[in-house]
DNA sequence: GTCTATAAACCGATAGAC
DNA sequence: GTCTATCGGTTTATAGAC
């Protein structure tokens, strides 16, 4: 029975996407938590509570790991893009996914991005999955960045390469962790801070 | 004779601080382009021109060398800040300082704020000195950023940790090394957008 | 204080049994 | 594919000669 044969593999295959997600959700919170060149492979193997050799046996290496991780993040955050309703006017859907960056990052599944201090950028550009994801990103954000400036809701004298790097950085702030230890606002408060002090400034 | 036994003594002392000021040069440029974590003694030994054991005889561990460098770092700050005319209205310092940090940021030779993520944040407040002169920049400002608000050129429904907080990180943004990398921009260009979007958002 | 040489700990990656 | 055990390399820190 042939079907019986290709449902036990679709089965198997099945159960090693599921183990290998449960790598990449484990490696997705330590890469938050501590970033690239902290965490160990020690740590991943026992948040997922298998062996370090096993780990091996999934991805070849600690960059690919990473890299794998940050792919989906990615694969993530398009899906998040790719869902809003088209009607939503261009600056909004640019503070809809800065929104939604930033809560996930409070909640301490999204890394920072890799910082130019980081050894993860060099196999991040190495592996071409994870290019490929963020040049589609990259295309939605500078559409809508560019639609938000035509219609005058973002600065036209402002380079649209500034407005991209800034959305992106500001997605992981260093400023909603100081402000979630200082403990005096709630998550949403701190997004609802971090969106206005990003997109209207400080100055009223 | 007993002036010429002191001032010899003096000038070894002088010459000791000018080693040991060579020695936080070299951390601190190595702070800014690789960060605590990533940084080795032996590249600050190659660095300085001496051997790593010889550090050891001026800062007894990495942490406390770097914490030195951070301090230094700071005392410069609070010396800028010090240096405003007392005549420039608050949020004119408060952008001289940003503006000041990222071009010493862009220079090479102001360390990234230690992130929630670095070990060094842990040695840092357990180095006293370290603590003091953060206390002492963190008057500084807030006592600008109040007045800035109570003359209205700053947001007064913002609370004042978040400008705070927000001033600290923008002064070591790591969309300054993007922009940077690009090409596009010069560093006055570059710290220019960055004052503006820091302090007037990206609406224009 | 400076050097060479090395100790001690940690980490990424692999070998080999099951 | 999972495990235990270990290798090889790197890094912090120190010992000891000069």
């Amino acid at each position: 029975m042939p079907s019986t044969q290709i449902k036990k593999l679709s089965f198997k295959q099945q159960q090693l996407q599921l183990r290998e997600n449960a790598i990449l959700d484990a490696v997705n919170k330590l890469l938050a938590k501590k970033g690239f060149d902290l965490m160990t492979m020690d740590e991943v193997a026992a948040e997922v509570g298998i062996a370090k050799a096993s780990l091996y046996k999934h991805f070849e290496s600690k960059e690919v790991l990473s890299a794998a991780s940050m792919t989906r993040l990615m694969e993530q955050t398009i899906a998040v893009a790719e869902s809003l309703p088209s009607s939503l006017p261009p600056l909004d859907k640019l503070q809809s996914i800065v929104r939604w960056a930033i809560q996930t990052h409070l909640g301490g599944t999204m890394p920072l991005l890799p910082s130019t201090r980081s050894n993860i950028q060099l196999a991040l550009l190495a592996y071409p999955p994870y290019i490929e994801k963020l040049s589609t990103l990259t295309e939605h954000l500078g559409a809508w960045i560019g639609a938000a400036q035509d219609n005058g809701t973002l600065s036209k004298t402002l380079p649209g390469e500034v407005i991209l790097y800034t959305v992106f950085a500001r997605s992981c702030d260093p400023v909603a962790d100081f402000l979630k230890m200082g403990g005096a606002f709630s998550d949403s408060e701190i997004v609802d801070l971090l969106i206005q002090t990003c997109f209207h400034g400080m100055t009223g």
